[in-house]
DNA sequence: CGCACTAAAAATGTCAACATTAATAGATGT
DNA sequence: ACATCTATTAATGTTGACATTTTTAGTGCG
């Protein structure tokens, strides 16, 4: 009877927890991804796949699934017979994207309105709090990338809906993390930031997704007006 | 003089012209894509690699970056070490993908009404004239679900939004036509689809970013809550 | 000097074999 | 009959080699 909960206990041990599946593919896709949104590998800049593999030391078969899901996520474009090169972002490219992502998260937030739990809006809390504090013992700056994105995730998050989540997280933040890293003008986020995340937290407290809807399209147009303005008049690849 | 004319025509229609690159890789794509859409490969089935790979005489290396791809169009969902398996519609991942299609076209139309030339305005006419000369000769019936599809996906088009339309041409309706496909119920769309067709391009004409939007909205407001009628209650993958 | 042509080099696309992990079937014991 | 262990089978992950195409370098000609 004892060795039974003690073997049932092993077994789901085993086989339950933590997958942990390294396969060399996933963990070159990681590898690529992340060399391409800090610009270790420059925008425009080809992937030879004989080169990569030689540099990274693998095979070109995982290489060649890894540049395939990248392609996935609009990090890289293929072209058959030519190779993969890295998407360059121009600004008019950085703008639709903005767009598509007004579309998206401003629906996400409203959803979360309605579906975040409790234990989930406290940890909202704990984001601002953390933003405060930043702000607090660095006055004069703003909130920090990875900060604020923790922030978005969780609100995405909070909207319990898989396919928002996909086409967010999965297809679009890769791209803006990769434009904000490489820009040093949008490394961080307007002054104004703290302020208008609060009013979301407050919106989704309240159960009002029209409320919370409107302040997170207004948030996500400001960002993207700041670029607009930043980079006017400037059509190629975002530089420092 | 005429050499050189004729030997740079000979260069146009070697290289410009259709690039048609049939990579077997890009054919299996397609192969599988369309399978699965129509149900020939049915939901929740695994995508046994040197299964396909002898149906269809072919290696198991450009089979597997089909399925990368096709992972990331959300129609397979593949687990290391363990293979790929087509997505399973449940009628709740249905409604959410319809949010997340809410979302964006809306935005899409918002734009296109903003950004459309007159010729493509012309072209959504000749779609409208069309769905009204089918349902003219079939009185009784619905547009069917390809002339549906061919309206929206010029709108979306007029949007100009790169991200917009790969966001929505390539990884939602793919799964929205997968769904209709494979649901008798959802085939062709309702009966006040042409009504409302009519006034998105109405509001496109009229250059009414916020009337164009409003009327996509709605219109897709409609069909979601049309399918979570017609399936309420019912958890699992939709049938027919 | 520039342009077309040609040959060599390198890159991508594809295949087949090997390695490792997961699924299956059979045997054993209770 | 049921569960557990084991051996076999089969599947996925990875590698290296081959085939074909593209790119590059070099040559000759106007």
């Amino acid at each position: 009877m004892l060795t039974f909960l003690v073997r049932w206990l092993f077994f789901y041990a085993m086989t339950m927890a933590a997958p942990h599946s390294h396969t060399l593919s996933s963990e070159l896709t990681d590898t690529l991804r992340d060399a391409i949104i800090t610009g270790e590998i420059k925008q425009g800049s080809k992937l030879s796949e004989t080169r990569l593999a030689k540099e990274l030391d693998v095979s070109r078969g995982p290489l060649r699934e890894a540049i395939r899901r990248l392609e996935g996520m609009n990090l890289i474009h293929h072209v058959p017979q030519q190779g993969a090169r890295v998407v360059e972002l121009s600004v008019d490219i950085v703008l639709q994207i903005y767009h598509a992502r007004e579309a998206l998260e401003s629906k996400a937030v409203a959803l979360a309105a309605t579906n975040m739990a409790s234990p989930d809006i406290d940890e909202l809390h704990r984001l601002l709090d953390a933003q405060a504090k930043h702000l607090k013992e660095n006055s004069g700056t703003s909130i920090p990338a990875e900060s604020d994105y923790a922030f978005h995730e969780a609100v995405i998050r909070g909207s319990k809906n898989r396919m928002i989540k996909h086409l967010l997280l999965h297809e679009t933040y890769s791209l803006i993390k990769m434009f904000r890293y490489q820009t040093a003008a949008a490394r961080s986020s307007s002054t104004n930031s703290l302020i208008e995340h609060r009013q979301v937290v407050y919106a989704i407290e309240q159960r009002d997704p029209v409320l919370a809807e409107a302040i997170m399209r207004q948030h996500i147009v400001h960002a993207r007006d700041r670029i607009e303005q930043r980079f006017a008049n400037q059509q190629q690849p975002v530089s420092h």
